[in-house]
DNA sequence: GTTTCGGTTCTTTTT
DNA sequence: GAACCGAAAC
């Protein structure tokens, strides 16, 4: 293997980072320093001091950055990097509890529900509770009540009583509604993506033996983006790293824009104080952007105290400053961005180097209408997930229950499907069935297809070969011909009845019958699709930079990436930051933070826009004064683009 | 009694 | 779009 070259691939900063001695070390990585390259060189750089691949562990938020660093650090180090752990927190957790879930309670088989089939879950408890009334918070509200209470660990009664301390729901019943999702979790033998860290951590701490095989396996610890861990990830990181104590977390502070699920970037900040030893680094000189537009950004920033200070040194020569322009409505918006893009592409830059970010996905709603009627080429990353679109789900139905026989949910989606079946006979089969369902008895089978109204017995009679063949010819091993056959059988023809759009959705199908190659077995898939939720949006961006579209997407979703030029949109006071997020305190810095980490995206040119008013649906206007984040930037700072009518 | 259909309303952020 | 609600159809 070739020897690396350590100082010059890296500066001072990066390389004192890659090379700290063993123990406790805290990286704090401002926007554009290098964060992912010192994470992938300490890798390569253990790696080349005789440390097995197999002993390290490496945790990350996205499935994204996840396969950034193996890749990259693959690139450095080849097949020796093969044994690594490395994934989400998630991931990592669930790779444990298959091995171990007998001592929690669960059994190995576990299905993983998506936030579709929390929702879908929930929504049945409230039913059956007989809360779904008008004055009863929407099974989504519930869920993310729920949700949140788990991350922070504190009991449900206060998570909800704090969200809903202006209305009058009844917090018992919400409780009540809790103790029912708890409970029928339990019986489908399912554990939602909370579970997977609650229930990772009550591994470690009920069991200390198995705690102690990981604490000795894993010799050093990484964790990226420290300032997004919520307080079960970092007491699971504290225990797993005890032992050997080599725990090194890479992090901004200043890109702490998770707190919504739990995550509190104390846990960053007080690294310092829990580790004693700790050594510290900054990274701080940017490679990214424009000196321009960091002073806008360091500027924006300076409005949030209690912050590690640090501040983005430029190394690049000064262009432009960002531009920041009045616009009229979001119409006129539309128009303005349409109309630079096209003198951007006459300048010679790239569709694929160009991004349009936003707070929400509304707020792109006329320019996608602009670009599609100007017939320029666009990727949205939407709002709804590949893995969670009713068309995907659909196909998964039978492979789930013949991984969990218990699997409720699949049970239902599966023969909804069919004519005449809807909720009230699914829970009679179900029911008479005992609640779970072995499709592996022809038994069974038989005895479902009488039991179902003869349009949709015919059907099910027509598939019970492609049933009988998931034994028969081991195509458990062969996930992708599995679906592959439900749907030429009946999701083909059910598809071209049910959707308009029937074309796009049997591409998708394709798609992931694709997907399915690079898993050896249904399990493996299945536990998969749950928990790459993003799989689209790194599509979308592998399509857009391949076939030169220009991407829209949320600030959320852009961070870790970067363009040459960025057009930020709706920079108006209740839009970003957003109403609707301000109500608690410390919401306010985020939401800065989050337009930090917008802004930081820029490498060249950084387009501000800023709407005035917005037509609403009932006809009224309403009246936006610019953002707070453009009103606290020095105006000399910036240069105003003015535009007539386009 | 159930399912299906058609019209209406709303849209924060993600594993 | 997709989730929800009420009315029509089976």
């Amino acid at each position: 293997m070739s020897q690396i070259d350590f100082e010059k691939a890296l500066n001072a900063e990066q390389l004192a980072a890659v090379q700290a001695p063993d123990g406790p070390v805290l990286v704090i990585a401002a926007a554009g320093t290098g964060k992912t390259r010192t994470l992938t060189y300490r890798v390569a750089w253990l790696v080349e001091h005789q440390i097995d691949a197999s002993q390290i562990l490496l945790l990350t938020f996205t499935n994204r950055a996840a396969r950034e660093m193996l890749e990259r650090a693959q690139a450095l180090v080849g097949a020796a990097v093969g044994g690594l752990w490395g994934g989400t927190f998630h991931h990592m957790a669930n790779r444990m509890l298959r091995r171990h879930a007998q001592a929690i309670g669960y059994k190995s088989d576990y299905t993983i529900l998506d936030q579709d089939d929390s929702r879908t879950l929930v929504r049945t408890c409230a039913d059956e509770l007989d809360l779904l009334g008008k004055h009863f918070p929407k099974p989504d509200v519930l869920q993310s009540v729920f949700s949140l209470s788990v991350n922070r660990e504190e009991p449900v009664e206060k998570t909800a009583t704090g969200h809903f301390e202006d209305s009058l729901v009844a917090i018992e019943d919400i409780v009540k509604v809790h103790e029912a999702y708890q409970a029928r979790k339990k019986t489908l033998n399912a554990m939602d993506f909370d579970d997977l860290l609650a229930n990772g951590l009550k591994l470690f701490r009920d069991h200390p033996s198995i705690l102690e095989q990981y604490q000795h396996r894993f010799l050093y610890t990484l964790v990226d983006e420290y300032q997004d861990t919520n307080t079960i990830q970092a007491e699971w990181v504290d225990r797993i790293a005890a032992h050997h104590r080599n725990l090194l977390v890479v992090g901004d502070d200043f890109q702490s824009i998770y707190s919504w699920r739990g995550a509190d970037f104390r846990n960053i900040m007080s690294f310092p104080k829990r580790y004693a030893d700790a050594s510290v680094f900054k990274l701080e000189t940017n490679y990214r952007s424009v000196p321009g537009i960091l002073e806008v950004a360091n500027a924006c920033i300076a409005g949030n105290p209690e912050q590690f200070q640090k501040n983005l040194k430029a190394v690049r020569e000064a262009t432009v400053k960002p531009v920041c322009v009045q616009l009229h409505d979001g119409g006129q918006q539309a128009r303005y961005v349409v109309d630079r893009i096209r003198r951007l592409l006459r300048k010679g830059v790239s569709m694929k180097d160009m991004v349009v970010l936003y707070r929400s996905h509304f707020h792109a709603m006329e320019l996608q209408m602009e670009l599609a009627r100007e017939g320029m080429p666009y990727e949205v990353t939407s709002g709804v997930r590949f893995f969670e679109q009713a068309h995907i789900k659909d196909v998964c139905t039978l492979l789930r229950l013949f991984f969990n026989a218990e699997d409720e949910l699949a049970f239902m989606r599966l023969l909804k499907l069919f004519p005449k079946v809807g909720e009230k006979t699914c829970i009679k089969l179900w029911e008479k069935l005992g609640r779970q369902v072995n499709l592996r008895n022809a038994e069974q089978l038989k005895w479902i297809r009488e039991h179902l109204p003869a349009a949709a017995a015919r059907i099910w009679e027509t598939l019970e070969p492609v049933i009988i063949a998931y034994e028969t010819e081991h195509l458990r091993n062969d996930p992708g011909e599995f679906i592959f056959r439900f749907v030429k059988t009946f999701y083909r023809e059910y598809a071209i009845e049910t959707f308009d759009n029937h074309d796009r959705r049997l591409d998708d199908i394709d798609e992931l019958m694709n997907f399915t190659a690079r898993f050896e077995s249904a399990e493996q898939f299945l536990s998969e699709i749950a928990l790459q939720t993003n799989l689209d949006a790194e599509i979308d961006e592998m399509d857009a930079a391949e076939q030169n579209r220009i991407r829209l997407t949320t600030v959320h979703q852009a961070k870790g990436l970067e363009w040459k030029v960025v057009f930020v949109l709706w920079m108006s006071d209740g839009m970003f930051p957003s109403s609707r997020s301000l109500s608690d305190s410390g919401a306010e810095a985020e939401e800065r933070r989050l337009f930090y980490v917008a802004s930081t995206r820029a490498k060249d040119e950084l387009y501000l826009c800023v709407p005035e008013m917005r037509r609403m649906r009932d006809g009224g206007v309403m009246n936006y004064p610019p953002s707070r984040f453009i009103r606290e930037i020095n105006p000399d700072l910036l240069q105003n683009d003015f535009v007539g009518y386009i």
